[in-house]
DNA sequence: CCGCGGAGTGTTTTT
DNA sequence: CACTCCGCGG
């Protein structure tokens, strides 16, 4: 066993019974887990019988990966997140609660389309007055199951001019409900209903509390209210459950998540186990002393007062200003040569922002100076228009049923639209087996020579090739890459670009063994962009830098860190102005970006900013602009010494009269009125 | 009935 | 500014 100071220790080697570990950023969590999982193997505990379940696929890999090098066995470990587990668990017992073994599951693009056509059905796009666009509608229906509240309490908060529509909304639920069921789709939400709904039955959850005889939860705190009763469940039996958290850290509220699933774990189970870890092993105290003024400007206090266990006090964070994004991107791409010819390695280093597009000049300017990066987060190359195209070709090869996938494909094809998508399409689904879809529909349809035709034969070739039984999954996807290029080019302008895309795509397809488990993976599991090209086996000084979301960075850690882009608008971001959880959110966002620092921290912004053709001064985040915290950072750049303060955004007013109502009592007004 | 072009809309974070 | 939706011409 490592150095561990008393608290990991307790954590580490407690084997039954529940446990709730407190951990604040850098308390050595992963330690804790990776060393727990390492003790219990060593306690004769089979690791097949330890389910390790976290959030994000990043945390999954890193976790199990650390575990396994200190003893094999314990990559034997059942490990991935909520999402995954419940994938796998549903495949091989989802027929209890009739489903079938074969579903597919859909991305949110799948999903808006399915409720594209749930629509349809029940005819909202026929009415007067503008119905909410299907993403919309996705978004509503997604939060309302994962926050577990009705569709009038979401479009209250979040969308009040489509209240109208509540109704139209809930029949909409039961109908894309209904749907689903009927295609054998799951959606990202249903896997988790699904599962809460397996083990409710009793006689799968004693199977399933006999298997996983150890269960652990990391990231607790951004676990929603679904994900913290099937963890509940799952330990209901034998009670030997560990979770693991930081209140301080939630930031995933926007998809449900709450802080509540850690409060209500003592209540649950009474008997359990809190044990607290508040001793930092990650960074310097001059950061820690920043992180610490940005919690306690948090309006809801959290009780955590990080102290550094190391001897080192290390360099003030630094807060730079510059005058445009391209200054911005430029100092920090030189700043990194610099600190890499020093000897800090690339892989060691890490810029972080609030979204995506703030790295785009960073990206242009690295490129440029040949700096090897690897982008995680934001826009994800397998929801690409290209990327989706090609897997929906996969997936009408290996699976006919698939409606959306023909419609996908089909609507690719010249000279069909939307009528005789859906006129060719009833006539699939009446087969049950590629080879007589091919057969019969297809033949009939380009013996009648309609203006289709031809682009019909070709597609018909097409997957007639692919689905050979014989060829692997490589050569498959080259038969559909080869028919699908000429319509590739024709729809993009950047194609050439794409085409590169779909190169590495294939690259990642030979890999697999079936198609199945290719689509399985992609839907679960998918490929972040970049992420596949650097192999294990390079030499960590030759591994790349990360560019990241401060969401994806959660968990992680880097010698050197840069927060780009501190600015009123982007941290925190502006739709979440007029909110103050949302708002607090943010603040906790904040907090994660700076804990992820072990040496030096960067935080900088840009003055100039051009928004919707508008040119605007960007203020500097009022996150940073207070007292307590400036006062922990090294300032350079700052024009004149003075931020020119042109107001961007409202800041909330200082003097706020007291409230006769919050904001439950006054919902509660407006609902007594309208009654 | 398909496909193109113009108008309008909302712009984040992840499984 | 990029994407979606709608209406019109072929």
């Amino acid at each position: 066993m490592p150095d561990l100071n008393p608290a990991q220790f307790a954590a580490v080697t407690i084997i039954d019974g529940p446990v709730l570990v407190i951990a604040g950023a850098g308390s050595g969590k992963t330690r804790v887990i990776e060393y727990r999982v390492l003790h219990l193997v060593q306690n004769k505990i089979s690791p097949e019988s330890i389910l390790l379940l976290t959030f994000t696929r990043r945390a999954a890999r890193e976790m199990l990966e650390r575990a396994g090098r200190h003893d094999s066995r314990c990559k034997n470990v059942e490990g991935g997140t909520f999402h995954s587990f419940a994938f796998k668990t549903l495949k091989r017992y989802g027929k209890i609660i009739g489903l079938s073994g074969a579903f597919t599951i859909l991305d949110e693009g799948d999903a808006e389309e399915a409720i594209h056509r749930c629509c349809a059905k029940l005819g909202f796009f026929e009415k007067k007055e503008r119905f909410p666009r299907k993403d919309t509608l996705r978004n509503v229906i997604s939060i309302s199951i994962n926050k577990g509240i009705s569709i009038g309490r979401v479009l209250e908060k979040e969308f009040p001019h489509f209240l109208q529509y509540t109704s139209d909304i809930e029949n909409l639920r039961e109908e894309y409900v209904k749907y689903k069921i009927d295609k054998n789709y799951l959606d990202y939400d249903d896997l988790l209903i699904y599962l809460r709904l397996l083990l409710e039955n009793e006689e799968v959850r004693n199977r399933l509390s006999q298997k996983y005889q150890f269960i652990m939860v990391d990231e607790y705190q951004d676990t929603n209210k679904l994900q913290g009763d099937i963890t509940c469940l799952l330990a209901e039996r034998h009670r030997n459950v560990m979770v693991v958290g930081d209140d301080a850290q939630c930031i995933y509220g926007f998809r449900g998540a709450s802080h509540e699933n850690i409060m209500e774990f003592p209540k649950k189970f009474p008997e359990c186990k809190i044990i607290k870890l508040e001793e930092n092993y990650r960074s310097t105290q001059s950061i820690l002393d920043l992180a610490n003024s940005v919690l306690e400007n948090v309006k809801n206090k959290y009780s955590k007062c990080l102290v550094s266990a190391r001897k080192k006090t290390g360099e003030k964070p630094y807060l730079l200003f510059f005058k445009n994004a391209h200054d911005e991107a430029e100092w920090v791409a030189s700043k990194i040569k610099e600190l890499r010819d020093e000897g800090v390695f690339l892989s060691h280093q890490a810029v972080l922002f609030r979204s995506a597009y703030i790295s785009i000049p960073l990206q242009a300017e690295l490129s440029k100076r040949n700096i090897p990066y690897q982008v995680f987060g934001g826009l994800k190359f397998y929801e690409t228009a290209h990327v989706k195209d090609v897997i929906a070709h996969l997936k009408v090869i290996t699976n006919p049923r698939d409606e959306l996938a023909w419609n996908r494909v089909l609507m690719l094809v010249e000279g069909i639209g939307l009528k005789t998508c859906e006129r060719i399409l009833e006539e699939i689904m009446v087969y049950a087996n590629s080879d007589d879809v091919i057969a019969k529909v297809f033949q009939t349809y380009v013996a009648k020579r309609d203006r289709y035709a031809e682009g019909l034969a070709k597609l018909k070739d097409a997957l007639k090739l692919g689905h050979n039984k014989d060829l692997n999954v490589g050569e498959q996807f080259e038969i559909v890459l080869k028919y699908y290029k000429p319509i590739l080019q024709d729809k993009f302008d950047d194609w050439h670009l794409r085409l590169n895309d779909l190169e590495t795509l294939r690259q990642i397809a030979m890999r697999y063994e079936s198609l199945e488990q290719l689509l399985a993976d992609f839907a679960i599991e998918p490929p972040e962009k970049g992420v596949w090209m650097v192999e294990p086996s390079v030499p960590e000084e030759e591994k790349p830098l990360t560019l990241s979301t401060i969401h994806s960075a959660k968990g992680l850690e880097w010698e050197v860190v840069f927060i780009i882009g501190l600015i009123d608008g982007v941290l925190p971001v502006s739709f979440a102005l007029n909110d103050d959880d949302e708002i607090e959110e943010e603040h906790r966002l904040f907090y994660v970006g700076i804990t992820r620092a072990k040496n030096n921290l960067f935080l900088s912004l840009y003055h100039e900013g051009i928004r919707g053709g508008i040119n605007q001064f960007n203020k500097i985040s009022r996150f940073v602009d207070v007292p307590n915290v400036l006062s922990k950072l090294e300032q350079k750049g700052a024009p004149d010494g003075k931020i020119k303060s042109v107001v961007t955004y409202k800041q909330a007013e200082k003097v706020a009269p007291t409230p006769i109502y919050d904001k439950k009592s006054l919902l509660r007004k407006v609902i007594e009125f309208f009654k």
